[in-house]
RNA sequence: GCCGGGGUGGCGAAAUGGCAGACGCGCUAGCUUUAGGAGCUAGUGGGGUAACCCGUGGAGGUUCAAGUCCUCUCCCCGGCACCA
């Protein structure tokens, strides 16, 4: 028997299953089908990294168990490439970051092909390719047909170092999701999209698929939906209301004043207010600055104006309070100082009134009964060269006109400078032959809009165009969409849950609608993996010097030690830190199994601990417990080790079982231990029948008042009456028993015995 | 503050209420090898010569039996954070 070569095995089989095209899906049809999905990769310049070898192999893992229990697999592979990082890397080198992409994506590919994984390759996307980006338009042109899409002037979160407008998510805690630094509010025309009208569905719907429960109820307090209702309040002296939203109106009896937000105070100003000039200038420095979560003193100054409670009667001040948001609820709230924090500390730090609630008032129906969220419409735009051009036409007569469909794509031109401005423009701004263009309506010269779409824009369908990657009259074509959704088993990060994951709903909700794919939901299932830290515990970065490079694994441990280990090494939904000596173990179990292929017999009784692998491993896999499958096979060749000899078609059950872990090896092996055709194509192994199953010989621990005494080999399937006739003949048990009477006996078959006796 | 997830050997970790520490790393001893940073075998939670005793962040409880269930509490990680 020759050395196990992990280089030589795994380019040797690469090679076959490039030629061979070894992972590609069958044309939609009959056969029963499974799609696979991960998240296609952000192909940065810092190449493959530890964490996605991690969700890949898992489900590849999935994806070859599928193929071997006769499924129709799409496991399919493309990228994310418009982005930040990309277009950062080409300002600062002077490159076009379509060069620098394609250079990324090569690196990548290379990457994931040397791991093994089964992807079809015939399959892959890539978000920056005229082809596919022509599709992420067409479904902007749907949404503004259906009014969905639309253009507003609002504040943005802005990053002056990056210089790009930032969405919400991506400038939490008024600092920038890229750089770190410190946003500033700037107000800008932006395209949104009204993910808002899907609130409720995106909310409701989450019951009709198998996430973890964290995801949905992270979702679900993302969305925030709240029932409530909205009461009005008139203003004394005025011929005017105040609409407060209240979840909470069986309070309104302890009312003490009414606040509004100073945006919506400023409504006010403009729709004939008179107000002090204290009052003017207090609503314009509160709009000016950036109000901080939970700041110490809760700003706050009195309008001079009075409201009428509906139920009691009472006049209330009427306050303009930073504390009350202008985009939540009504931008005005009751104040009830013994019902809401918020509310007692402004009271107390205003000398304002504080009330009990009056228990005893019957109230009936108050106010409109009103569901409101806390989820904001999406900010579409980006002021940036390297993304998605929005197909949209600014004409001086027609105003905003959409791109007609025969016009897409609205290619991205190749430019010197795409750096972007200081003026917040898009460095397409600076195009003049591109943005002039003829208004399709009118044909006068119009103005192209050179805004690029989100990052997030091409990943909220690129499942669909899997199923026709290659389709020229829809983003995918009805019939193979048919076929393939929804997505069966989707795994990714947890740092998605409330960005693509949910984008990407919303977008499928829409385009179901519009019958353009089918099923309510995308994805039927949805798993995540744990994060990957480095050996110090902390996250790997270029900076910190803690990366862990998987081309120098691969080459000195293999791609199967590699894949084994990352799956060996923790819980796979649980965060964990590299381990540097951890390889050796999975390198060394490949190592022995290799050496079992020298000890095979001719033998053909299956063991009863190869039954028991099969049963373990397979719904270890089902579970995502691949740490403990793995173990599991450890076992089971280590017992094959001691016994001497190993019977061949138990050998080859452990390959199959171990296959899909580590492709490469087990492929070898099965040749050389003459299996038909590929270990990859032979059926998963079911259970079989343990012939003499109650002649098996089980240990059965005696405990005396529950503390292990003793231990007893019987056989399965021994009566109480047996196993407690047994125990008593033993020393160490009538030493612990006695003379003392046994007052109850706890039998659990196969497993244990506990007497009970007085103390 | 709120919502999730955790806390078990020197380390990564196992454990349908039923032998705590499987499996792996590391370590110790022996064997083997021309040699080895290779392989094999045995050992490896703490205390004790031993019989035994103690041990899953802490304190109580339920149970014949608790890492697992209940009550209280401390600490770590992730997400959200004035959303009425």
């Amino acid at each position: 028997m020759k050395k196990y070569n992990h280089l030589a095995v795994e380019r040797k089989w690469q090679k076959k299953w490039s030629q061979t095209g070894a992972g590609r899906a069958a044309a939609a049809g009959k056969r029963k089908k499974f799609y696979a999905l991960i998240e296609f990769p952000y192909p940065s310049g810092d190449g493959l990294h530890v964490g996605h070898i991690r969700s890949n192999t898992a489900m590849d893992i999935i994806a070859r168990k599928r193929r071997a229990e006769g499924y129709n697999v799409l496991y399919p592979i493309g990228w994310d490439a418009f982005g930040l990082p990309t277009e950062n890397y080409a300002i600062k080198t002077g490159q076009q970051p379509a060069i620098v992409t394609k250079r990324n994506t090569a690196r990548f590919r290379q990457q994931l092909q040397s791991l093994g994984f089964s992807f079809d390759w015939n399959r892959e996307i890539n978000t920056t390719d005229p082809n596919y980006y022509r599709w992420t338009q067409w479904i902007f042109l749907q949404f503004y047909k259906h009014g969905l899409a639309y253009k507003a002037r609002m504040p943005i979160n802005w990053c002056p170092s990056c210089r790009i407008g930032l969405a919400n998510e991506e400038a939490v805690g008024g600092r920038c999701e890229r750089c770190s630094g410190l946003t500033e509010v700037r107000t800008k025309e932006q395209w949104l999209l009204a993910i808002t009208k899907y609130a409720d569905r995106l909310d409701r719907d989450l019951d009709l698929v198998d996430y973890p429960a964290s995801i949905k109820t992270q979702q679900r307090n993302w969305i925030g939906r709240k029932e409530g209702v909205v009461i009005k309040f008139e203003l004394k002296g005025l011929n005017k209301t105040i609409e407060i939203f209240t979840t909470r109106p069986d309070t309104i009896t302890g009312v003490t004043f009414v606040a509004v937000a100073p945006a919506m105070a400023r409504q006010w100003l403009e729709t004939g207010w008179t107000a002090s000039p204290d009052v003017k200038k207090f609503i314009n420095n509160e709009l000016a600055r950036r109000p901080d979560a939970g700041e110490q003193t809760k700003h706050g100054l009195a309008t001079g104006l009075e409201a009428v409670n509906p139920v009691t009667g009472e006049s209330v001040p009427v306050w303009v309070a930073s504390y009350v948001l202008g985009d939540a609820g009504t931008g005005a709230i009751m104040g009830v100082p013994v019902a809401d924090e918020r509310d007692r500390e402004f009271a107390t730090a205003h000398g304002l009134a504080i009330k009990p609630i009056d228990q005893s008032r019957s109230l009936g129906q108050l106010g409109e009964k009103r569901v409101t969220y806390k989820l904001r419409d999406w900010v579409f735009s980006r002021q940036r060269y390297w993304g998605e051009p929005i197909p949209m036409i600014n004409c001086p007569h027609c105003g905003w006109v959409p791109v007609p469909e025969k016009d897409l794509p609205v290619k991205l031109p190749l430019i010197k400078k795409y750096a972007p401005t200081e003026s917040g423009e898009s460095p397409l701004a600076a195009i003049a032959s591109w943005i002039k263009v003829r208004c399709p309506k009118c044909s006068e010269w119009a103005r192209r809009e050179t805004d690029t779409m989100p990052n997030w824009a091409g990943s909220s369908w690129y499942y669909l165009r899997y199923a026709d990657p290659r389709g020229r009259h829809a983003p995918a074509a009805p019939a193979k969409l048919k076929y393939w959704l929804p997505v069966d088993w989707y795994n990714g990060g947890t740092e998605h849950t409330t960005l693509h994951l949910l984008y990407s709903r919303f977008w499928h909700k829409f385009l179901y609608d519009h019958k353009i794919a089918p099923e309510l939901e995308p994805y039927q299932k949805r798993t995540s993996h744990g994060f990957v830290l480095a050996p110090d515990g902390q996250k790997m970065s270029k900076s910190r010097g803690n990366v862990i490079n998987p081309d120098e694994l691969v080459k000195t441990f293999g791609a199967d030690a590699l894949r084994l280990y990352e799956m060996f090494m923790g819980p796979f939904d649980q965060t964990v830190a590299w381990q540097p000596d951890g390889l050796v173990g999975t390198k060394r179990f490949l190592e022995r199994v290799w050496r079992l292929a020298g000890q095979i017999s001719s033998a053909t009784n299956l063991l009863p601990i190869t039954n028991a692998t099969i049963i373990k491993v397979s719904a270890d896999i089902e579970a995502m417990k691949f740490n403990t499958a793995v173990s599991q096979l450890m076992i089971l060749a280590h017992q094959f080790e001691r016994s001497g000899s190993v019977p061949r078609s138990d050998y080859q059950i452990l390959l199959k079982l171990l296959s899909p872990f580590a492709p490469h090896i087990t492929e070898e092996l099965w040749q050389i231990t003459k299996g038909r055709g590929s270990v990859h194509a032979a059926p998963w192994p079911s259970v079989f029948a343990v012939a003499n199953q109650h002649k098996k010989l089980v240990t059965i621990v005696i405990q005396v008042n529950g503390k292990k005494r003793s231990v007893l080999e019987m056989f399965a399937g021994s009566s109480e009456e047996a196993v407690k006739a047994e125990a008593l003949t033993q020393s160490e048990i009538k030493k612990w028993v006695d003379q003392r009477a046994i007052k109850k006996t706890i039998f659990v078959p196969n497993r244990l015995i506990n007497l009970v006796v007085d103390n």
